[in-house]
DNA sequence: GATGATTTCAGAATTTTATTCGGCGTAAAG
DNA sequence: CTTTACGCCGAATAAAATTCTGAAATCATC
């Protein structure tokens, strides 16, 4: 899909947007120097093209009672299209999993974990992950602290 | 803060705020099986409670023009808190290193980084990241797909 | 159980916001 | 120089959020 490029209006909106994804459509035009409707325009082509792919709320894990984020690094054994499929498919229903990336380097795929504490952690890797079949071996890692976790993109 | 128990409707209205952060309070209230004001008033305490931290707009990497998004371990050259704290702060000013987690394991951080292509990404990998004085080693493992990348906490 | 206090809800009124519409100015193409 | 297309503004309309009042339900206490 050929996207139509953007100017210096549609980055500052997409930044603005990315940071605060409920500014309403008056303020938002106040900060890009433009008056509502054609701050509407804009905002509605950059999702109708796709490049605004959805707006979400961000909770606080820790007032839920979800304490714990890892990363986990997971080796399959063996790198079929099969097999790589298989997992995948597992991944998908493991709500606890809430990211699964494909990389390069020493292990095949990096997950980003959440559970309620370490125990709760523990039979998620033990009961879930490391019972996947094709899992050859896993290595976690936790998070202490998180430093930078920005949802703003810096735009080239 | 003491956080107020959330019933079955709270956890709802945390569900589906995660997933779509822009439905009207009217749709909400219909998901949920409410009117709107009193939908409104549980919104607006999760708000105010903090447990709804913040809403985002999700951009299209790919269609912004960045191509590439790397993890990166990164081992220091030790662990005194002025070292960690040095790091810490040049992080803080580099817009392509989206995430910073400090991490247990066999490395000390752990960056999410995004760049407009493998080129750039070496720029910014030996040019500023391998350049910070504390950093001993860095270890790059590149996002070859993204499987599963959801903004859905599920709340115990 | 009964009672009073507190909380939570629904429905209507009000305010704010989003959205649409017609027309103006500008710039590129003919 | 004219034409076309595009992006903008400002006002009008439609939709949504927010507020308010009172009723129902819940809970703790007696």
């Amino acid at each position: 899909m050929a996207v139509g490029k953007l100017d210096q209006i549609d980055h500052k909106l997409l930044e603005i947007l990315q940071s605060n994804g409920k500014i309403t459509n008056a303020q938002l035009s106040k900060e890009i120097g433009l008056s509502p409707a054609p701050t509407l325009e804009r905002v509605k082509k950059l999702e109708n093209t796709g490049i605004i792919e959805s707006y979400h709320a961000q909770i606080d894990r820790e007032k839920v009672g979800l304490g714990v984020m890892t990363f986990v690094q997971v080796t399959l054994s063996g790198h079929r299209k099969s097999i790589t499929e298989s997992f995948v498919k597992t991944i998908e229903a493991v709500p606890e999993i809430i990211e699964c990336h494909h990389v390069t380097g020493s292990c095949d795929f990096l997950l980003k974990v959440i559970a309620r504490d370490i125990a709760s952690y523990q039979t998620l890797i033990m009961e879930t992950i490391n019972e996947i079949e094709v899992v050859a071996s896993t290595q976690t890692m936790v998070i202490l602290s998180t430093f930078k976790n920005t949802k703003v993109l810096p735009i080239p």
